[in-house]
DNA sequence: CTAATGCTTCGTTTATGATCGAAGTATGAA
DNA sequence: TTCATACTTCGATCATAAACGAAGCATTAG
């Protein structure tokens, strides 16, 4: 990182296209492994150790040990905000470039997110959920609501949830998009019906790589699931 | 640019030294013209004109053609308050780095800024000035004013300001130094004291560099005409 | 007109830093 | 203890973009 004024190590910071990826996961609130991290980035963990690293030095993100698991958080809120700052000029100006996102236009379409189904793919899931009622978005949070037409609408496909309310983790949460910085459903009913695409044969997961390829009636069967409202 | 969130084009843009040197120079609100960016930034015209052209894409600069001139000035308010937002986290966060700042520390030492004094000796005679309550600094803008102590102390050097006043030009407008981000004193008395430097002996400029280059009885002198205050 | 200034474009060099493979450390599980 | 997981460090490769010289275009001055 090259000399300069004060903003220029933030700059850099922010300009490098996996840390870029990297912090917008973490606007998200949560606090992500380094392993998550490095599946959101797309790159591997070497990388992203030293991208974490640098990241660290510039003061935009905290770690803290817990077991044999390091998680990382923004560091504070004014990080957020500048963030967030920066998105709002960036869709301002129109700066919606190409967007080719990650490395293949496979991986835009519909990748995993860590544990559940992002991408456009995941974008339309999570869009239609909301749209028909149910889910049930909360204010200034990523937690959501199942609502019941939503219970029913899960039960129908032939996914239990029950076990998933025994749970402690979240069973519903928004992931931001990073290649949309738009929300996608998290928490262990994004895992569930991820599964659920798997074991109904729609969708598998290429070997390892974060792409999630739907065959043709399988993503036929989704778009019927989970239509764009116009 | 690389490919990454929407973030990423702005961070990478501010995140090269050059540019932020660019930008931090036009915080000052004034128009630039590319010659008096390049000298800010210490670069030759060329490359400027590739930084130009890459920060107007981004919608960060706009130019305003004006004979043949071409006047640049931040784009909008809201990547004014941007780069404050940067700045205050760097500070915040202690990035004060190295502060190599140009390339040299000749350059940082002292320096033309196109036509007046720039660098830790120009800041230091704009504080001294402004201490002493020779100049008089207005709210929310960079014009300055000699007060009558001022025209005194002016006249005491043996530099002759009457001509000066008849000019469209400033008297006195301060310039935001980018190595250090504080302001010195720009305008035609920034000129006129500069020359008044170079007629005394006290300092020269290296030929085809922007260092300005103090003898020792010169740096002396100057030292003793414009103390720090403690 | 010619000359000079202000800036841009082109082509090449060069340096930086992102990336990954391979190996190493640390923590927890069996 | 031994293995596995989670992450880091080292070393080498490779791609990008910053920089400048040289030449070109545009505008104004004389």
């Amino acid at each position: 990182m090259k000399e300069g004024p004060d903003i220029t190590l933030l700059g850099s910071l922010i300009g490098d296209p996996a840390r870029a990826n990297m912090l917008t996961a973490l606007m998200s609130g949560k606090a992500l492994t380094a392993s998550e991290l490095a599946a959101e980035a797309g790159i591997t963990l070497q990388t992203t150790s030293a991208h974490l690293g640098k990241l660290e030095g510039g003061g935009l993100i905290r770690q803290r040990k817990q077991g044999r698991h390091r998680y990382f958080t923004l560091a504070d809120e004014d990080v957020g905000s500048l963030l967030e700052t920066m998105m709002g000029l960036a869709a301002k100006k129109g700066h919606t470039r190409t967007r080719t996102g990650p490395k293949a236009p496979a991986l835009r379409k519909a990748r995993v997110c860590y544990n559940h189904l992002a991408g456009e793919l995941g974008v339309q899931m999570y869009d239609s959920l909301l749209s028909r009622g149910f889910l049930l978005a909360q204010e200034d949070e990523d937690m959501l609501i199942l609502s019941d037409q939503g219970r029913d609408f899960i039960a129908d496909l032939g996914v239990d949830i029950s076990p998933l309310n025994q749970s402690r983790r979240p069973l519903c949460k928004s992931c931001l998009d990073w290649s949309a910085r738009r929300s996608h459903l998290a928490g262990s009913l994004g895992t569930a019906l991820l599964e659920h695409f798997y074991h109904k044969g729609w969708a598998k997961r290429i070997e390892g790589q974060r792409i999630v390829e739907f065959s043709r009636p399988g993503e036929f069967s989704f778009q019927k699931l989970f239509p764009l409202q116009t």
